[in-house]
DNA sequence: GGTTTGTTTGACAATTTTTGTCAAAGATAA
DNA sequence: TTATCTTTGACAAAAATTGTCAAACAAACC
């Protein structure tokens, strides 16, 4: 299963594009990046948005693999890591629901 | 839909402890577990499996509610919440299935 | 071989978030 | 009122996150 770090390194290289080149897009240091494509530093939102712009990446499958991978990194560890993501499902769409 | 909170302030209260009880019993300052039953404060894991056991209710249960209401809350406000939940959920039995 | 360019890593500082402590205010029952 | 319990807010301590920098590493080239 590809990683967020993979997805980003992979894009990254095929339009031949340096780290230094898209960490100074995000305004970040260039170490930072490459941590981020080794999936040793999180990236933030702000992050996201930035890289799915010079990556051409499409915005919201870019951000469902960031969230996802933050709550699965999360709660991986857990035994019933499922089942919670089960009512956790629940609870969101009771919150959208309510918010209407 | 009840909150964690709830659960826990029903609990408390159906078995007659006072909140400073209880919360010697975790060895945390009555305020906060005010707060956690009010939802101001997120517990702690270890708050969990000690409130499990003090107000005798299913661990499982409650760590699957601690967990569930804590990924909700973070991911509650974007759009692709649902989405974001369901590739979570792969990529925990992704994981858990690569660790045995 | 050495040099250049790009990437990765680790130590550290700055910042933010979380967690705990305390005292005072609010609520309720006597 | 008085006593007891709960709630709240200001603040401090601790922990996690985020950024910066320099050095190490890797690959391509002369």
């Amino acid at each position: 299963m590809e990683t967020l770090g993979q997805i980003l390194k992979t894009k990254r290289e095929t339009k031949g594009l340096l780290l230094r080149q898209v960490a100074a897009y995000l305004d970040v240091d260039q170490a930072i990046l490459s941590k981020i494509e080794k999936g040793n530093r999180k990236p933030t939102k702000d992050n996201i948005y930035k890289l799915s712009e010079i990556l051409e990446i499409d915005k919201e499958n870019l951000m469902i693999q960031f969230l996802s991978e933050k709550i699965a990194y999360e709660i991986a560890g857990e035994d019933c890591a499922s089942q919670a993501l089960k009512v956790a499902e629940k609870k969101v769409k009771f919150i959208q629901a309510n918010n209407k």
